[in-house]
DNA sequence: ATAATTTCTAAACCTAACTTTAGCTCAAGA
DNA sequence: TCTTGAGCTAAAGTTAGGTTTAGAAATTAT
């Protein structure tokens, strides 16, 4: 049962099957703007079920929550967005599902080279060195089995 | 300049280039068990570069440190590891990795099947469906364009 | 012997992405 | 109208994997 005039948050819950909480959360780091009935609650347009749709896509890609909402801002501000527009935000997911194959691809032949030895020690060593996309914790360098940059 | 009898954490952090305070975390979570000198210093074996570093590449490969607690405990427990050792449990990344690539392959195939549409609607949708593995957040379930499960 | 490093512990803090709680207010149904 | 159920806000809690801080004790260097 949608309200009258716009959907609830509740409803939209139900729909999408996130958390009451979850969404309330997504407005707050600006990925939706629903706007207020008269006694202050949240109302939404049906295509807010589509966008919530496409965040929940794109977390799984790997995407943070900023990353997403600049996804969302390629999106038409003053029209509701078609199915085009949705089809040309996925496409970008191909792409970066590609390179993450790649890179595992390419781990893949770096640990068959490596797995006999039992070394872990390689001084440029493809086991550590791959993959940096997924592991950008910032945290200076790291080496294995104390290779370290010539000191 | 490694201490006469066991290595400082210090030493340590240097050869690794881990801080000293993730090795101690480490060893909190399970997964070094360094001894204490007479003013109550860890000490470590050499072999533990070795375990330092196979902890590094099991993280880079997505596994927790609960998980590599597991791995570790299939090491012999009462004589260092030998080179063998280690490529045996190397080796289990082998597996890990061919099934995370399967997995996004099966997620490339199935969003081509889908990019075109922009629908983001499927009842089943392949895109919300895949990729568990990287997903286990423990929060009932979710759903995408209101398919809810009959209700 | 003294100064400068290291190391020690416990507890607080950090980020991301949320959830939970508390105390109220709003809306919908009988 | 009265009573639930739904929604509101702000703040605190949660998990993983650590880092930072503070103050004290041990170790190393001069």
């Amino acid at each position: 049962m949608p309200a009258p005039h716009g959907l609830s948050i509740g409803y939209l819950a139900e729909r999408t099957g996130l958390a009451v909480s979850a969404i309330r959360y997504y407005e707050a780091q600006g990925l939706l703007e629903p706007w207020r009935n008269a006694g202050g609650q949240r109302r939404f347009h049906r295509a807010d079920i589509r966008r919530l749709s496409f965040i929940m896509i794109a977390q799984k890609f790997g995407f943070t929550l900023p990353e997403i909402r600049e996804q969302l801002q390629s999106l038409p501000n003053k029209r509701t967005p078609t199915k085009d527009d949705w089809s040309r935000l996925s496409a970008g997911f191909r792409s970066h599902l590609d390179a993450r194959i790649a890179t595992l691809e390419k781990l893949r032949d770096d640990l068959d080279g490596c797995i006999g030895c039992g070394c872990l020690s390689l001084p440029t060593c493809a086991l550590y060195n791959a993959e940096d996309r997924a592991a950008k914790k910032g945290q200076g360098p790291r080496y294995l089995m104390g290779d370290r940059p010539e000191t």
